[in-house]
DNA sequence: ATAACATAACACCAGAAGACGATAAGAACG
DNA sequence: CGTTCTTATCGTCTTCTGGTGTTATGTTAT
C-alpha cells in the first residue's frame, strides 16, 4: 500500500471516483463547460453529463446551459471528502476494534459514516444482536442478516450523505435508548469532535443523548481539524478510536484532555 | 385459492419462484423432508437447503433436522401470496389510474405493497414531489429520484414484508400528514378492507389517520376474500381503485355499500 | 436559421454477482 | 458406531447490471 496524502484511491468504482475528481475539479475551477471536462478526463461528453447529472443530484454542483458550476464548500466536503478519503484499510481495522465491544443481545447504534459501515459486515458472527440506524447502504445491508432486529431510524432523505436526518428522525433518535454508540465525525481537534452540517450535527447530538456507551470512530486523516459546528467535547464520549497510523504526537493532547483513547491494530 | 388463473410467472427471478413454490408446497403438505422436495423440485440438496434457509429467514416455514414445516399461515399468506400472485400488469394498470389524482407537489404516502410500488416508477415526471414510505424497496427506487424528497417512515423491519413497521413506524406515521395515501391490503369483502396481521394493521390504521385523501389500490384476486383483521370499512377510503379484470357483479356490491369505485383501463 | 449544446434511445462490452452442484467435513440421531 | 442429515467450501457457469459510446432527436441561444 502506497500510503501517501490522500492516496489510497482504490476500493471505489471507476465512475465514482471519476466523479469525485470531476467534483474537486470544478470547485477547483469555480465553473467549467463539459467539454473541458471531456478533455480533462478523456471521456465522452455524454458521460460528463451523466456524471453532473449525478453530482448535481448529490447538491455537489449547479447544471446549466454551457456548463456547471461549484456549490457550497460545505456540501463539497461532506460529500466528496467522505468519498475520496477511502481509508479502507485502517477503517476495517477501527471497526475490527469496536467488534470487541459488542456483544450478543446488545442494541447498538449507528450513524452515517463508512466507519459504522465497515462494522456491519462483522454483526453476522455476534448476532442476535439489535441494530438501529439512520444510514441506507447499512439499512440495506442489515435487512438481509438473520438474527439482527433492524431498527430503521426514519427522516427525510439527503442524497449527500445518502441518510435519513432532520427532525422526524431526531424524533425516532429520541424514542430510544441503545446500550451502544458507534459515531463518526468530519473533524477532530484535541478536545472536540466537528461537523459541518448542522442537520447532521442534530441527529448526532441527539444519538449521543440515546445510548449508555458512545463510541467515537476517527481515522487519523480526521485529527488535528476543524469544522463550522462544534458537535461535542471528546470527553463526552466513552471511547474514541483511532487507527494505528496516527502519529503518537497527534494521540497524546487527546488523552491530555482527559479523552479515552483506545489505538487499532493492523 | 392457490389456482394461477392468469398465471403471470414472469417478473420473478428463476430461484425466487422455485421458492414461492417451494413454500406453497410446504404449506400444502405441512412438513416435509428435503429429500421430497429435491426429487419434487429437480435441484440439488444443497439448492434446497438454500432456498429453506431464505424462507425461513423470511418466516415462511421453520426448519428441525430432518425436514421443515409450515409456519401459521397468516405469515404464509402474506409472504408467498404476494410474491406469486403477481397480477404485473394490472397493478401497472392501476398505478396509471392512480398516477392522475397525483400533482406535482402533493405530499403522498405508500404503504409496503407492490401495488404502490409500481406507482413509485411514474413518479420522476410528476416532481416535486414528497413522498412518505415505510416500504424498503420503494426507499431504495425513490432514493435515486431528483425532485422526490423522501421521507423515510422507520420502524422495525420485517424480512417477510421487507418493511418498517411497530410502534416506532406508527409515530413517525402520526406525525405527519399527507395529501394522499395510496394503500393495498391482502382481502377485500364489499363492506372492509382486511388483513392477516396485527402489526400491520396497526400502521395502516395510522396512515389512514394521516392523510386527507385515502386512496385503495386493489387487484381482482383480492375481492370477495377476508382475512383476521378488519381494517377498515371501505367508505373509510376517498377512492378504490379496481383492475379491469374485475367482474362487474363483484364491483356492484361495493358501490350499493356506499364505496366510490374507479376502473383502471388497460 | 444555424450552431452549440443537451438529452434520449439504442447497443455493446466487461466485470461482478448470482445460482448451482459436487465433494468433503461436520453434527445429530438411533 | 454408523447412518443420515446438514453445512462449508470451492469451481463453474450463467445471468445481469453498470458503464460506456454512437447516433439521433430535441432545445436554447445568437
Amino acid at each position: 500500500m502506497t500510503t501517501d496524502v490522500d492516496g489510497d484511491t482504490t476500493e471505489l468504482s471507476r465512475p465514482a471516483r471519476r466523479q469525485a475528481e470531476i467534483a474537486a475539479y470544478v470547485v477547483k475551477h469555480g465553473s467549467v463547460s463539459a467539454n473541458d471536462l471531456v478533455e480533462a478526463f478523456g471521456v465522452s461528453v455524454m458521460t460528463v453529463h451523466r456524471d453532473l447529472d449525478e453530482l448535481e443530484r448529490q447538491g455537489v454542483v449547479r447544471k446549466y446551459r454551457g456548463g456547471v458550476s461549484a456549490q457550497p464548500t460545505s456540501v463539497f466536503e461532506s460529500n466528496v471528502a467522505y468519498r475520496l478519503n477511502t481509508a479502507h484499510a485502517e477503517k476495517a481495522a477501527i471497526a475490527r476494534h469496536a467488534r470487541a465491544m459488542i456483544e450478543p443481545g446488545m442494541s447498538v447504534m449507528l450513524d452515517d459514516s463508512t466507519s459504522a459501515l465497515a462494522l456491519v459486515d462483522l454483526f453476522e458472527d455476534i448476532a442476535p444482536l439489535t441494530v438501529a440506524t439512520n444510514f441506507l447502504p447499512a439499512i440495506t445491508k442489515l435487512a438481509q442478516l438473520r438474527d439482527v432486529t433492524l431498527l430503521a431510524l426514519g427522516g427525510i432523505y439527503s442524497a449527500t450523505h445518502d441518510s435519513f436526518g432532520g427532525m422526524p428522525c431526531a424524533e425516532a433518535v429520541e424514542a430510544l435508548h441503545a446500550d451502544l454508540l458507534f459515531c463518526s465525525v468530519s473533524a477532530v481537534s484535541s478536545t472536540h469532535a466537528f461537523h459541518q452540517e448542522e442537520e447532521i450535527v442534530l441527529v448526532k447530538r441527539a444519538m449521543l443523548r440515546s445510548a449508555r456507551t458512545k463510541v467515537l470512530l476517527v481515522d487519523h486523516a480526521k485529527l488535528q481539524r476543524t469544522a463550522l459546528h462544534r458537535l461535542a467535547p471528546l470527553t463526552d464520549f466513552d471511547v474514541v478510536i483511532v487507527d494505528e497510523k496516527t502519529p503518537k504526537d497527534l494521540i497524546e493532547p487527546l488523552r491530555d484532555h482527559g479523552a479515552t483513547v483506545e489505538v487499532a491494530k493492523l
